[in-house]
This record gives structure tokens, sequence and C-alpha cells, in this order.
DNA sequence: AGCGCGCGTCAAGGAACCATCAAGACGCCG
DNA sequence: CGGCGTCTTGATGGTTCCTTGACGCGCGCT
């Protein structure tokens, strides 16, 4: 899948990507493709409700092309579509598109019958659904890495291994216990190190969705992973505080 | 069977990423093993994009001579099959490859599985299934260690035997009854010892489908399990609780 | 140098999470 | 058709840890 296996293409996709300093964080995007308007309109309202920017196409064909230039971040796609049904217009975006597909199939039994035909989507959710349901999943989907190979190549500091599989830390040899959202601060850094992160960013991978509270609870989670890897923050040998930004995982010195 | 044999020829995008620990010299190689056409060149279609060489065939016994000479690192195996079924073409490979096996499986063989049919796959996944998590698959597997007598994986926790052949879990060498589906709980998690496996994750390997109902069903589970095993939830030997995740299969330290 | 703002640390209330118990629902076998 | 084992769902209590607020220090700007 797109993903990044080669760099190049990862940086310029559509990212919601703000490193820290230039562009704000931008509202994640929502396709929703249904040709039963009320459907449609419901689950936009929903998109709608929590802040995220959503569109409505009502048919395969459109779906394609609103993919290109409204570069959602998650589809939320009828199997059911008059023109190309759902699993041939998921099929055409994972040629170009990066996108998260979220599968809305007609009944939980139906599954089974086309189990081997809708293989392709990230997600499936059977009708009738519940609304709060809907939008856990599509927050599930945005909340996850865009890569997830990153984390092998990671140079980080010396001293200092993070498992994302085992999700183990080790400094120095000696296994460190983390919470689970500690762990996530970590290993959201870990996965590019160097790389300054500025805290709302952290939010975002952490927590997910868009609308982050408090700077302050994310200083609050470094302090005490600093204090857990027994890092001090005034001379720090792990997790580098950039003043005015966000935080960076040192690298090995080249 | 239709057309067989390798119409997904290699499509290489990127550079072979190498999977993390060994550098290895070569792409690895995917043998897709499906008679549904579609499916099969989703499957080698993401294969292909990850840099990874992919060769398709429709049917059991081509399967079998294509791993003689395509060497595949990871066989890809749909359970339904004309001709040979999965566990039978599983079942030969053992017999000359070391290659791993990730089996296919629809979500209404599902039942199968639990009972034990399938024997043999060093992983599972059911359809529908999301094309990143199966190349997470694949690349988990090629991440493991390459052993001649590949059976003789599953390094857990000392005391502790699980026979998925057999269908038997010994404690200290003491038999232990488990029924079905706390057997395929404790499998799950026995065959990537070490790793974290969230609760939607065994919900997928036990149950199958993607879609999972509640969490708490697998945590009643696990209890059941420790209690079989004589483990305790507070100071565990066997099955670690990752609070906010999943749970996890303690390893031996090594 | 003085001051403001950003950051680090500490502490406490409250929410989320998980283990366990218990009872209802389901299927399987006799 | 009835009984039993198993699966599932619900409720409860104990524990962890997430969140919020307050306070003090020091960097950096004026």
């Amino acid at each position: 899948m797109r993903e990044d296996t080669d760099l190049a293409s990862t940086i310029h996709h559509n990212q919601p990507d703000d490193t820290g300093t230039h562009p704000p964080a931008r509202a994640p995007r929502i396709l929703v493709v249904d040709d039963e308007p009320p459907i449609a309109d419901l689950v936009a309202g929903y998109v709608s409700r929590e802040g995220w920017e959503a569109r409505v196409v009502a048919d395969g064909i459109a779906a394609v092309s609103a993919v290109r230039d409204f570069e959602p971040d998650v589809v939320v796609l009828d199997l059911m579509l008059p023109g190309l049904d759902g699993i041939e217009v998921c099929r055409q975006l994972r040629g170009f598109s990066d996108a998260y597909v979220l599968m809305l199939t007609a009944r939980s039994e139906e599954v089974d019958r086309v189990a081997g035909l809708t293989v392709g989507a990230d997600d499936y959710l059977a009708k009738p659904f519940s609304p709060r349901e809907l939008v856990a999943r599509i927050k599930a989907l945005l909340r996850r890495p865009r890569s997830s190979t990153a984390h092998l190549r990671s140079t980080g500091p010396p001293g200092l291994a993070v498992d994302e599989d085992r999700r183990s830390v080790r400094v120095d040899g000696r296994d460190v216990e983390l919470t689970a959202i500690e762990f996530a601060v970590l290993a959201a850094l870990t996965r590019q190190p160097g790389i300054v992160l500025s805290r709302a960013r952290l939010f975002r991978e952490v927590w997910g969705g868009v609308n982050f509270a408090d700077d302050h609870l994310v200083d609050v989670h470094i302090g005490n992973i600093r204090r857990k890897l027994g890092d001090n923050a005034a001379d720090p040998r792990f997790i580098d505080t950039v003043r005015g930004v966000g935080y960076r995982l040192r690298e090995a010195r080249p």
C-alpha cells in the first residue's frame, strides 16, 4: 500500500502534517459515498458535528474523482452503489490515494457472503449502525499512523530501544514500564527521530481527533516519561525541549 | 481454474523495504494462492507495492510446485481451494519448505479453525481483511528468524506448552483442559510470544470478521484461561495485561 | 537587569480500566 | 425434550493513571 516505502511520496501526501511551525492543523476530511440521501446526510451530519470536513457523493464514479480533488483522510463507502460498486471504487482508490476506507455493508450476515470480495477496506461497519460507533471507527482510523514501517528505521539515541510490537521500552538494557499514553507519546517521537513535533501534532498522534485541549497535558506526560527514562530536562539525554514549539527525540550522533 | 499462473508479474515500485533486522540480499518473495482472481490480484498488488516479489497461482497443485521453484519466503494461502485445499497444501509444504504460511480464511470457516482443523499455518487472517493488516502480518513473518525446523517456534514462558496440532496445553507437565474459544485465544497469543495483541486483534483472530462487539468478552475468556492455567492477574506468570491495549504472552528472557 | 511567558514539577480529584462474580442465553448431547 | 457445559452479557469493586490546577524557575526579550 501507499504508506511510505519511499519517503518522497509520504512527505507531500495528504497527511495532516504540521511539524510544528508553519501551517495550522487542518480539519480531517471525510468523504461520504452513499446513494441514499437520508443515510448520506445522516453520516455527514455526525461527521460535521465532530468538526471534520465532510463531502457527500452518491455514486462510484463521482467518488473516485472526489477523492482526487478533495483528498480525504477517510472514505466512508457504501458497498452497494450505482455505477461502480464499493469494491471497485476501493480498488481504484488504492492506486492513487492512501485514504483509509471504512466500508458500510447492508447486514452483518452479508459480510460473510461477500467476504471474499470486500477484502481491501480498512474497516467495516454493518448497517444499521449507531452514529457513536461510526464516529468512533473514523476516529480510530484517523489515529492510525500513516506509516507502518517507519519505526523500523528509526535510529534514536543510543541506549534507548522502543519496540512498538512488544510495547516495551528499554534504557541501557533495562526494561522501563510506561503507561499507554506515555508509550504512545514516546513512540510518536521515536518514529521520527530528530524531527521536532509540535504539541498539537503530538496530541493528534496520541489522542486522535482534532480538538486538543491543553498543551500542558503533553508537557506533563513528557515529564513523566523523562522521569521514568531517567532523563533530565535541563540536560536531556533522550528528549529535547524545543522552546515555543514542542519536543524532539535526540538522534544518534553521526 | 481459469488463468492461474503469474498474472501479477512483478511491479517494483520502490526500494525493497528491508524489514528491519537482517538485510536481505534479495527482495522477499511472496507466493499468493487464491482461486478468485480479483482477490489474488489485490493481494499481489499490495505485495508488489511493498517492493516484494509476488507470484500468483490459483490452485493447490500449482501452489506446491510453485513453492518448489519460486522458493518464496511467505505463502499467502487461501483455505478454500480447488484441488488440494489449503490445509493439505500447507501440510505438503512442511515436508520440503521452510516458508512461512499465512492462511486466509472466510468468516464461516472460522469455526473449523477453532475446532482445530487447520494445522501448520504460522498465522491466520480472516476475510475480509484490511490490506494494511495483511502487509503488517507478512512483515511480521519476514521478521521472524528462519529455522530449518519451522514447527519449533513459540518460545513462550517456561512451564507452558501449547501444541496447536494436538490441541493440548500443559503447565509444568500437567495437562490443562481448555474450551475451544479459550484454546483459540491462548493459541493466538502463543503464536506471537512477546507481542502485544489488542483485544480487537484477538477478537478477530478467534471470532473472525473485522467487526468486533465487545472488549469485555475477551477479558472474561482471558480470566478463565488464567484461572485454568493457575495464573494470577496481579502477578502474572504467563499472560501480561497491557493496560489500555490488550494482552501479551510472556517470553522467556533471553 | 527586570519582567513576562513558557516550561518543569508536584499533588489531588475523578474517570477509565480491568478482574471477578453472577446469572441469563445458547447449543449440544443424550 | 431436558440437562449440562459453554458462551455471553451485565454489574460491582478495586486499582491505575489521566487530567487539571497551582507554583516556581529560568530563558529570552525589551
